[in-house]
DNA sequence: AAGTGGTCTAGACCACCAT
DNA sequence: TGGTGGTCTAGACCACTTA
């Protein structure tokens, strides 16, 4: 869809560098909908004539826009809302790899993981869940265990608890029939865009239930790692348990930059 | 030190836009020790002037420097060649936090490690060893083995390997007199500057070595993270090994962007 | 050819730091 | 007070996409 009206001029209120008040008010056009995601948004210099600021200033504000990942710019085609579709999304949040084995194995890069749905149950948030997605305890969540598969092979065990309130109506089928991937379903059917993550990992023996559905002997040492996914403001939308069998593969990190 | 020459023009052999050239020259020099750690660059519009190039387009390429942590500026002080000291390094590159335990636990926020050598070795690199600071097998190497402690309890035990040629005369002593991290050793006394790592981690039970130092029953699950510490040209400069007991602490990490 | 983002320039002014 | 980086502007031109 094509945004084609400019933004009113910015109030006066602002605090801190012009640039940042034209881009908190981007953001708040993007988190208030006006700007869905997928949107093309009317061009620069429309903007920048919008906002009553120059190009110049107006392109500071959306470099670090795209910087975020809230928004994404085309050359010659345009400034789009950004979209969870694509394989690069996946990977920011997807870190599991392979042991390269002995030296002669063939560098396989990023493997595609197989997702398969092993339960879907409606309950009442515990205390941990309830503080990970600020909610209280009690309250109705949504608990979703799917199994990844890597060259056919199960190696995490995800359990996804979300706020029944937050997602309303997602029921099993829905979630099943999801076109791509589950953070695109957020987005999609939810308006809920998941900009960041915090994980936390450690390790621990394998309890029953991920060793039946991992296949593995229980008290197998498996890597478990605590996300909460944020959305705008810091709010919390999704707390996700991943126990991840590292007998050949590894949770992958880059520290610092990558350019 | 104050480096107050202003750089050469820029060749024509220039591939790309202008201010991708000016960033290269920027990293050359201070890759090659013409700008060292600490050192003040010479004011924008003096590189620029030396450069023949205007002042945003010198700006642009040191932003790209500032945000790779290979430039520092200062407001009304000038640009610095990041130096290995600062606190904010430190987390860079340490990322064991404690778990909060009950509700009612006061959030103490990071923690200094306290460093504690418990070994010092000369040997011969493994294959894998060798791969990881691509070097040949065989090739001489120091092993250093650290315990890190938080809140007087002994936490991560850390195998760092460094390649012998790399590190020449360092000793047992000049590694336990640094007087910062071991990043800032490795700046200060090898011109060496650690930008970036790659961590894989996996859950394993503990090793008799390991449990010994970290003081827990071998077998116990840990987490065993091994970094690859890279410098200028993705060289790397130092294959360690962090196993760290996970009973009461995580090994934390941010996906994507943090502002 | 027209429209978009990408690069580059030149200059004015502000905010901060040392002296 | 003078020098530094930080912000903002206005305009020219380039590279890419679409029609």
């Amino acid at each position: 869809m094509k945004s084609r009206t400019a933004p009113a001029p910015l109030a006066e209120d602002g605090a801190g560098p012009l640039y940042r008040q034209v881009k908190r008010e981007l953001l708040r056009l993007v988190e208030a909908g006006r700007y869905a995601p997928g949107d093309t948004l009317p061009s620069e210099s429309v903007i920048a004539g919008g906002l009553g600021v120059s190009i110049g200033t107006l392109r500071k504000a959306v470099d670090e826009l795209v910087h975020e990942h809230v928004l994404v710019r085309r050359q010659g085609k345009g400034t789009f809302v950004a979209l969870h579709t694509d394989d690069r999304f996946l990977f920011h949040f997807f870190h599991v790899e392979a042991r390269e084995e002995a030296e002669g194995e063939p560098p396989r890069g990023r493997e595609y993981p197989q997702v398969e749905c092993v339960g879907f149950a409606r309950g009442r948030a515990d205390d941990i869940e309830a503080q990970a997605l600020h909610i209280r305890a009690g309250d109705a969540v949504l608990r979703i265990d799917n199994r990844l598969s890597l060259a056919g092979r199960p190696v995490v065990h995800d359990r996804l608890v979300l706020a029944a309130q937050t997602f309303r109506n997602l029921t099993e089928k829905r979630f099943l029939d999801r076109p791509s991937t589950v953070y695109n379903l957020y987005q999609r059917d939810y308006g809920i865009t998941v900009l960041r993550a915090r994980e936390r990992a450690r390790a621990c023996p394998a309890g029953s239930a991920t060793a039946r559905i991992l296949g593995v002997a229980p008290g197998l040492p498996v890597l478990e790692v605590h996300r909460i996914a944020l959305t705008f403001g810091e709010k919390p939308v999704e707390y996700r348990v991943s126990t991840i069998n590292t007998a050949g593969h590894d949770y992958v990190s880059v520290l610092a930059k990558q350019h």
